[in-house]
DNA sequence: GAGACCGTTCCGCAATGCGGAACAGGATTT
DNA sequence: AAATCCTGTTCCGCATTGCGGAACGGTCTC
């Protein structure tokens, strides 16, 4: 059993975000004694959660709640739109599916699927990366202005598996190939064992908002007569994750 | 004396957006008993207003707050979002800072800091004033399309006072430039004795959805010396407000 | 002037929320 | 391996708090 009146309190609430409504209009619809409603929003408005639009008059939203909303990390709404993706992503193709954005310079992972394969794969959420090393880094560096790529190919790049490459000219070839392409892969740069393709979710200016990646254990994934073609599924994901992102 | 259960569950929502926190802890923060403090969180789970990040750990802000939020009408939530930008640029520069749209062809303020000059000024807040007589209007209708910067040239312009620029032609030319720079300085165009100068809040279409401006009275502001200063400071806040709008 | 309807306030009552204590589980230390 | 620490969770006796019916003041309509 909850608490009533914070029940209550949130049933007002809700019912307020629909549009402005008097005390009396509000008891009716909630179902409530006008005093217990009354008191409800006075509560409520002494947390500026609702303030009324003329004194003696209907009650709104405030900026109490728009306050608390605002608070929260703009990547959470992101998680939640590209969740469905991923576990799309996941099941057509059969490995781990994973949402990153670049965040102080690295690559920050921001969900993943489960991993349902038969090899127990560690769950990079939470986790950075050098954006040189893994494919979700390479498709959004690709898509950054010339002199922000420049600018982290001229920095020391960390040398993270013997596989990584780290040869400034290599490393613009293949972020033009990335951009021609619109996915990449990666072999190994990153952690040992493991192989991963991904695309750039783009915003409206061309800029990379976060990316999708899939990927397995190398000894088996990927097989080479799928890698195009699992690339173009995380294009796809990606255009229809950056569509729905920007309506 | 409002509903207890009510005030202490926005004490936790308020203090869960700073960031999440597991039960212990926030019971230490808001001087509560934990029994107490899980109670309210369980009965803010249920309405979806926190959500613990994995089972048995911390609490973070839910969705049904930002639902709640997310219905607000736009134009309540950019004020709530404009305000702390305002208060600074205000306290930084020392003049009023103040927050519009473009609204039936004409520029409205949304929003003003308190004047806390000598010089005791008008709040235009609620008011309207025509594009081309200031620094706000100017910015904004720079990054318009062109089509629609024509169509307004085209039409007859007010006079707001002798100084106000009717020439199509050294119009244009302004829109040029106040696009180049990022920001534009109106000097007593729209009313006497006071200069401001203003910079557009960029969508990521490029379109203008609202502008920062600072003003204050023309004897004084600005000293030559600052002026550039000050529209860059402009340019800086109008862009640290719009990356936040669109993430 | 009477009636209708709104938001607000009051107060007797008992249901609800409170908070101390204890518990279960996981992590850390010895 | 055992003890300790710390967390989140649950329980339950208690009394404070929230409830809701009734009344009030103000505004609008007829």
């Amino acid at each position: 059993m909850a608490v009533q009146s914070v029940e209550r309190a949130f049933l007002l609430l809700r019912t307020l975000a629909q549009g402005p409504l008097g005390v009396t209009d509000l008891a009716d619809r909630v179902e409530l004694p006008k005093s217990t409603v009354a008191r409800l929003l006075a509560a409520l408005e002494s947390e500026g959660a609702v303030e009324q639009v003329e004194a003696g008059g209907p009650y709104r939203i405030g900026d109490g709640v728009i306050d608390i909303a605002g608070a929260v990390p703009a990547g959470r709404s992101l998680i939640a739109a590209a969740r469905p993706h991923l576990l799309e992503l996941a099941e057509s193709l059969g490995e781990v599916a994973g949402l990153s954005i670049i965040e102080n310079g690295q690559i920050y992972y921001l969900d993943h699927t489960e991993s349902s394969s038969d090899v127990q794969m560690r769950d990079w959420t939470g986790e950075y990366a050098p954006l040189h090393s893994v494919s979700s880094g390479v498709v959004m560096l690709a898509h950054l202005p010339a002199d922000e790529q420049e600018a982290y190919l001229a920095h020391p790049l960390e040398q993270c598996t013997p596989w990584t490459n780290l040869d400034p000219d290599m490393l613009r070839e293949r972020l033009i190939q990335a951009r021609s392409l619109g996915y990449a892969w990666g072999y190994e740069e990153f952690a040992e064992g493991i192989n991963a393709v991904a695309a750039p979710v783009l915003g409206e200016d061309g800029l990379p908002l976060a990316a999708l990646h899939v990927h397995g254990p190398a000894y088996r994934y990927p097989d080479p007569d799928i890698a195009h073609d699992h690339g173009l599924a995380l294009v796809a994901a990606a255009n229809r994750l950056a569509a729905q992102l920007t309506a």
